[in-house]
DNA sequence: TTCATAGTTTGGTCCAGACCTAAATGTTTC
DNA sequence: GAAACATTTAGGTCTGGACCAAACTATGAA
């Protein structure tokens, strides 16, 4: 009938209460369990499985089955992309379910965006290296210059085997908190990690946010500052 | 119970065909009278007031009343894009909601949105205008630069008589087959008439396709272009 | 004034789909 | 093997909400 791709049905997936506490949930960028999921929703097993099926054939998740268990992840970053800007819709309307807190404070600092990193210390990172020629013209997605490339090494990310993945290696992403963007794609994905992985912070369970240590805060700003 | 925004009240009122096709006629920045939409959306005026109430409630939309009629619009640009997000989302999933028909091609070449062009061919015209400095800086509406109002004027458009209306000059719209940018506002709509007065195109009656000649198609591109 | 048009409110029908329990299917551990 | 756990399928209830017709309100036109 009429042009145009149909959102109805993709945001009837993500209209439903309990898919949508399960996006939310996923939005950490880990994957979890069907039963995770379930408890996370609120809801019976039974149900939560009727509703993964649903996302599934949607294509808003994927399932991959391990063991006894099936874990679910967000299919891709576009998904998530479109849970934040609903986020974004949301909170700005005042459709909080929480009163800004101690947390709050801490998830404006830092927090986990799908899989990398998002927060002022994002931005302040991603502005940092814009302004220093890391990364070429910026539109969605978006390359290393060469000197990009020597900087990434140097600081322990190994270029050449994301460059090997289908993924984009730099996407500009909006941080609902700061307004501005952060880094994602696979480099964003490898700092997170990276971040992690050398016990400068820790995400909290079940939740968004990224703590870091207080030392680990000075070791970050000071790993990727040029 | 859990932390953040209740994404899934505002998803919910996206996923609802009747309301979705309702926000996405909204997405050309125009305001639209309730009985627009209505036709719109393809339900009795009774409906679409209930759809229009609810997505007001929820600060999706904001309306206006003017005489008899009520005009409403998106309530701000966050609204528009989470619509995108959610387009980009459902596009990639290849949920359309057309059939490709034989009337298919035409309609992705060159149609009315509302009262100015779409399409392909209109999406190639903003495109190399905006190359060539004819617009500033690009937010929702936008004026010509000097060199583009002389541009205008030696092809037939009066771009005084324009400026004098409280239409907006320029609007960037998005195209809904193309993903990208095309020119509505009065400048949009004047580039249409001048098109059908020329005879270079017609409409197909009852329809928003627009036909363009062989020969008037070669001269319209001719035309815009520098 | 009276008529026409735009929009909303009311009342009632009807169906999609969210939810549960119970039972079935798989997988791991003992 | 059997027992424990994770998940899916089947069957059935029940409510929210989408829809329309008709009555009502408000504005503009004749």
């Amino acid at each position: 009938m009429k042009e145009g791709p149909d959102i109805a049905q993709v945001a009837a997936c993500l209209g439903e209460p309990a898919r949508a506490n399960m996006l939310l949930a996923l939005m950490s960028g880990m994957a979890l369990t069907a039963g995770e999921l379930s408890r996370e929703a609120g809801v019976t097993p039974a149900t939560a499985s009727g509703h993964l099926a649903k996302l599934e054939a949607s294509g808003l998740v994927v399932g991959e089955k391990q063991g006894r268990h099936r874990f679910y992840r967000l299919a891709d970053p576009d998904v998530a992309h479109a849970v934040e800007a609903l986020v974004t819709v949301s909170a700005r309307l005042g459709h909080m379910r929480t009163r800004p807190g101690p947390k709050d404070g801490a998830m404006r600092r830092a927090r986990s965006c799908y899989d990398h990193l998002a927060g002022s210390l994002a931005v302040d990172l991603f502005e940092h290296w814009r302004t220093n020629g890391v990364f070429g013209s910026l539109p969605e997605t978006f390359e290393l210059t060469r000197r990009g490339q020597e900087l990434l090494s140097e600081r322990g990310i190994d270029v050449t085997a994301l460059t090997k993945s289908r993924r984009p290696l730099c996407r500009r992403c909006i941080d609902w908190s700061e307004r501005r963007h952060h880094l994602g794609g696979g480099v964003g994905a490898a700092i997170l990690s990276l971040a992690l992985n050398k016990g400068w912070a820790n995400r909290k369970d079940s939740s968004r946010v990224v703590i870091f240590t207080p030392g680990g805060e000075k070791r970050f700003v000071a790993w990727y500052s040029l």
